[in-house]
DNA sequence: AGCACGCCGACT
DNA sequence: GTCGGCGTGCTC
């Protein structure tokens, strides 16, 4: 037999299929281990064949299997196949989306545990207290770990228990639970008439993707669950996708107390061990589930019979490295192989998905109310402006301040959300206007007051705090703009009695850090929670009455066709974190221009009125979704490498925009905003173009420019344009 | 991607 | 005379 195998090298020259001869129970899908010029790397199995169509001079054999059960389900290959062409990277690449980045080269291992089992009893001499001692226990609890019984008894008694018989040690399988946590009793809930009208609209529909738009608060989650429960009371299994870091610990319980060990969780913040054992547990049948962020829509799961994605606009669905895939086209490609529907849901569809609807290309599902007809938290805007006129310089408007005393003392939670992390924006010398910036990356500084230290946020470097100006040598430099740190110093000192939670990617470093603060926030540990965009995310407190928006029109001024639909989803998402329980929440939003109209519509909560206006917009103006923005990236440390790069791909697309002056609506070279991230110097090709007609065209000219020192690479309708 | 093979400059 | 620079080419 003859295994056609893909190596585990993402290299554009080796991206083809070469042969091996291997035995003839190898399984397609499979894991293997080939010699390869000289060395011996990694490999997929795709393929075996009776014959070969290499000389067999050339032909070598398969070293070894990894696995007994294969690794890659067969819908991989399709899938794999999909991913390369569409985003022009090496199968290799593909498949490595499709194994937890630890799998490869066997790093990790299932995990085992010496136990010591209880055998009989056996005539021990008087003096041996411990072992008897031992020998009791073991007897009371059957077996025990032995770095358990080791401890308590001495190695050394355990070891002559063994030796007299009386005890042995076995070897057993320890599956690494991501977050355990105390079994959840099931709790029973009826389905509202809107949500039981919902489930049936989606049953009955023949479209393949489904948008349920739900304000929040409308029991959207419960929907998916109770999908996901009749999948698998059919036999099929279903993948559950949530943004980023939502995972939250409520979703969790959820989950769990419904599903017990059918879900499984794959997560960015699982350890190695965990990762590897949940991803088998799916692979082996075991797990019927998977729940994650973006990645989890390659899970291993055989015959899937829904997938969901939850905050389908949520923007960390678009992957921000090679290859650079949308997990909504991986999941209609997933549905379409499996004949089962995509559901995705949110509060604030974004623009395009909800025109496809409009369109009659997905089936749109509209949850109008809360659950039990809960009012929307009313929207409070504060005019800045006036603020500053009246003397106040604070952060916090007079509004702000009067509910969140009032919020405190009713005993409920507040949100405070801004949009900038650390302590100020930066530090800027008041006398020759001295703006500190990093040295690898062309952006600006951020002051930290708890370590006293400038941050940059693009690349992590740390700098000393100046106290003079190193340009004029002034001594008058100072702080300008507020971040979450300096906000909750503000809030410290204005609530002394207060317990405040901080949460923004200074605090929630490390595995389960976020799972952390939101879990003690969500147990009343604190008062008020301060954060940046993450708490923005469909978490569920019920205690939260209050949510306070500081710049709500900070997002607004980003030169960006989507800042306008950003800033709507931003303060409708946080908006919806107040007032989900039993008391009616509040928002108060404050912003410089009360008048512009995202504000108008957010605080109305019409999505509907939104939506017709930002549409009417972009179709005046050819904006995606009535066109494509493609964006050429040329980066490299060498600047004069790089400009090369660049005058070479933007006469490749000035030659393409001459054989096809129809398709192209502008086309520009330059400098990206930000100039230089670590140390890489950035450039920029940008097109926007009728259609993706061009695209393949496009990822040529990246993939033929791109050399070890210059990477080139394509964004499609960039999420930002820094 | 690695690692060979291969052809020209400054050293024990 | 050789050691080593990294330019092309191949890997079943």
């Amino acid at each position: 037999m003859y295994a056609h195998v893909i190596v585990d090298i993402a290299h554009s020259q080796v991206d083809k299929i070469f042969e091996y001869s291997c035995d003839d129970d190898l399984k397609v899908g499979s894991r293997v281990k080939v010699p390869f010029g000289g060395r011996t790397i990694d490999g997929v199995v795709i393929g075996v064949s009776e014959n070969c169509s290499v000389p067999p001079s050339k032909l070598k054999s398969v070293v070894s299997v990894y696995d007994e059960l294969p690794a890659l389900v067969p819908e991989c290959f399709s899938l794999m196949e999909r991913i390369s062409s569409r985003y022009r990277v090496p199968k290799a690449a593909a498949l490595r989306l499709f194994m937890p980045s630890e799998m490869r080269h066997g790093r990790v291992r299932e995990a085992y545990d010496n136990y010591v089992v209880y055998r009989g009893e056996v005539e021990l001499p008087k003096s041996a207290r411990k072992q008897a001692e031992a020998l009791l226990y073991l007897r009371g609890t059957g077996s025990a770990e032995l770095s358990e019984l080791a401890e308590k008894f001495g190695r050394g008694a355990i070891n002559s228990l063994i030796s007299k018989g009386a005890a042995a040690v076995e070897r057993r399988r320890r599956v690494r639970n991501p977050l355990p946590m105390p079994e959840q009793p099931e709790r029973p809930k009826t389905l509202t008439f809107a949500q039981v009208e919902a489930i049936k609209n989606i049953s009955r529909s023949d479209k393949c993707v489904q948008l349920i738009h739900g304000v929040t608060g409308s029991g959207k989650t419960e929907i998916y669950l109770n999908i996901i429960a009749e999948e698998i009371a059919r036999g099929k299994t279903a993948i559950f996708l949530v943004p980023e870091i939502s995972l939250t610990p409520q979703m969790l319980a959820q989950l769990r107390a419904r599903f017990k060990g059918a879900a499984a969780i794959l997560h960015s913040g699982l350890s190695a061990g965990e990762r590897f054992d949940e991803w088998w547990r799916l692979r082996s049948g075991e797990a019927k589930i998977a729940v994650g962020a973006r990645s989890a829509v390659f899970a291993p799961v055989e015959n899937v019979g829904a997938i969901i994605i939850d905050e389908e606009h949520d923007s960390s669905y678009i992957s921000e490295s090679a290859p650079r895939y949308s997990t909504v086209d991986i999941a209609k490609w997933r549905a379409e192989y499996n004949g089962c529907k995509l559901i995705m849901g949110s509060a604030t569809p974004s623009v395009e998905s909800y025109l496809k609807a409009k369109d009659g290309e997905y089936n749109l599902i509209t949850l109008p109310d809360r659950i039990n007809k809960r009012p929307l938290p009313e929207i409070t805007i504060a005019d800045m402006r006036k603020e500053i006129k009246r003397g106040n310089n604070s952060a916090f408007s007079a509004a702000l301040r009067e509910k969140l005393r009032n919020t405190l003392a009713d005993g409920n939670q507040a949100i405070i959300f801004l949009n900038r992390r650390g302590y100020s924006q930066t530090v800027i010398c008041r006398d020759c206007g001295y703006v500190a910036k990093c040295e690898n990356c062309d952006v600006t500084l951020t002051y930290h007051s708890e370590d006293n230290c400038l941050k940059c946020h693009y690349c992590g470097a740390r700098y000393r705090m100046i106290d003079a100006c190193p340009e004029c040598g002034g001594r008058h430099v100072r702080y300008s703009g507020t971040g979450t740190q300096r906000v909750v110093a503000d809030l410290k000192e204005l609530f002394p009695q207060a317990k405040i939670l901080r949460m923004d990617n200074d605090t929630v470093s490390g595995k389960d850090g976020h799972y952390k603060i939101l879990s003690e926030f969500a147990s009343h540990k604190a008062d008020i929670l301060v954060g940046t965009q993450m708490i923005a995310k469909g978490h569920d407190f019920p205690s939260v009455t209050l949510v306070g928006i500081l710049d709500a029109d900070m997002s607004l001024h980003f030169s960006d066709y989507r800042s306008g639909e950003r800033t709507f989803q931003l303060i409708t998402q946080v908006s919806g974190r107040s007032g989900r329980a039993g008391s009616p929440g509040e928002v108060v939003l404050q912003t410089y221009c009360p008048e512009n109209y995202i504000l108008r519509y957010a605080t109305a909560y019409d999505y509907g009125g939104f939506f017709e206006n930002e549409r009417q917009i972009r179709k005046a103006t050819c904006f995606p979704p009535y066109s494509l923005i493609c964006r050429l990236m040329v980066t490299g440390e060498d600047e004069r490498a790089a400009l090369a790069a660049l005058k070479e791909v933007y006469s490749a697309c000035c030659e393409l925009k001459e054989s096809h002056p129809e398709e192209f609506l502008f086309l520009n070279r330059m400098h990206s905003p930000i100039k230089r991230i670590q140390g890489k110097y950035r450039y920029q090709t940008l097109m926007r173009l009728k259609d993706d007609a061009l695209l393949p065209a496009i990822y040529d000219i990246a993939v033929k420019n791109s050399s070890p020192d210059v990477l080139c690479y394509v964004e499609e309708n960039p999420g930002n344009l820094s």
